[in-house]
DNA sequence: CGAGCACTTGATCGCTTTCAATAGCTGTGG
DNA sequence: CCACAGCTATTGAAAGCGATCAAGTGCTCG
């Protein structure tokens, strides 16, 4: 397993697949320009850390392609993980040293990075980048109070079935699927990971994606192929309001 | 229960207990001076919701004293608090109308405001506020992140000491005590509110409390006083390193 | 003094964890 | 080609922790 921590300048941004999400999505091309001039990609294979926690972090950077995970461990070595990294989500904080968590890659991924002292200047200047990672953060909080609530008060069963839902509905911003029909993506994570997502074991994990299984929720083909034959359900079985999603 | 909202104009920023820690913090004299002129002061009281869940928000502020909850709640009834507001902490998303999370006044409280959009404007020409308000809100996702270890991986009794030993840091911080001293604080919560932000029930709170006590971990003096002889035990008791809180 | 509220304490139940065995898959080497 | 290690996932049985149901205490306020 050698690790060969990639270290490449790649085409420009005007032709990055993350340009119109990203932490640069509200930049003028002239501020585009400036962040082509000091951006740099850096690939990590599958099982990598990316970042330890505790660690001094010298730079910043967005997801291009592929999955990382933030995670947070005790000493005992219980592990909750509090963030899933997708294409488009900022790695980092201006004006803080230290990494305060795990940031791990569960598929090979490509990062756009900027070294943080320059990228803490550029903000300085460039509005468009500050508001816009204000409004990436804010989105991130809401995702993560969001998460607190299944944490705290969901049932194993639920806490599965908002795993699920949540995936698929990522998939289908991408995908562009009617809502009416089945849902078919892959799970980007082990059972592990998603025991450690859920605050549950993977046991729990296991014997909840059977009995889905078995009530026909979902189907599965293989462990990480899953067809979702009725979202409505699947809502339902996550304890969210099934009203919502009619977004014509 | 008269449900007397006031409203009303106060001293000058200058004069202000928030003046250094809130969204304003960074402000210049004549920013200052700016926000002094449409800011506006409002006061609930215990018990009463500030904001609901869904409505329209047309305003944001700051607690200026007294302390709020954000919650969210499941159509049948269980509910997860996400969040709690100290004075200084900022309530209102800029950039977005409705609100996601019902805010509800658990002590008398003061807020100070500003309307939405005139707010809005304001972060569009003062750096300085959205810079503060991005530090604030990545702090808010620190919190919130370090609340899902604890949501999703502690046990009752653990959940019980993390929010002991953050209630008394936070006084900690506000006194200025030395470190090795026992520290003694009043909850601002019931233990209702207690359970609902460990994701727990009020009697798993009460037999943890009732259990520290017996151990000599707390001392407890009526329902609400508490005394904590060792925080390094605390600490321990959270699961936390207690290495920590070297901070000469 | 009694109603209402916050809290405490006890007994029992049930969900999730824990411990343990097994299955399926992949890659390696004889 | 098959044996085997190593990994992920499934399934079973038993244990434990927190939830639920149910009194009961102490305090405040009318």
């Amino acid at each position: 397993m050698t690790i060969a921590t990639g270290q490449t300048h790649l085409p420009s941004c005007t032709d990055c697949p993350i340009r119109h999400r990203a932490v640069c999505a509200r930049c003028e091309p002239d501020e585009l320009q400036t962040l082509d001039a000091i951006k740099y990609y850096r690939s990590f294979e599958a099982g990598q850390t990316i970042i330890w926690s505790g660690d001094k972090m010298d730079f910043v950077g967005s997801v291009v392609s592929g999955i990382a995970t933030l995670t947070q461990t005790m000493e005992d070595g219980r592990t909750q993980m509090v963030g899933l990294l997708l294409p488009s989500d900022f790695v980092g904080r201006p004006g803080r040293d230290g990494a305060p968590y795990d940031v791990v890659a569960t598929t090979d991924i490509m990062m756009c990075c900027f070294r943080k002292k320059p990228f803490e200047q550029l903000m300085m200047t460039t509005p468009h980048i500050a508001h816009r990672l204000l409004e990436m953060t804010l989105d991130e909080l809401d995702a993560a109070r969001e998460w607190m609530l299944v944490l705290g008060r969901k049932t194993a069963r639920e806490k599965i079935a908002s795993l699920l839902s949540i995936v698929a509905r990522r998939d289908a911003s991408l995908d562009a699927r009617r809502p009416g029909g089945p849902m078919i993506f892959d799970l980007p994570l082990t059972r592990e990971a998603m025991a450690d997502y859920l605050g549950l074991t993977l046991e729990t994990v296991s014997r909840q994606m059977s009995a889905l299984k078995r009530d026909g929720v979902i189907r599965l083909e293989g462990k990480r192929h899953v067809t979702v034959p009725d979202m409505g359900r699947l809502m339902e079985e996550a304890g969210d309001d099934s009203d919502g999603g009619c977004l014509a």
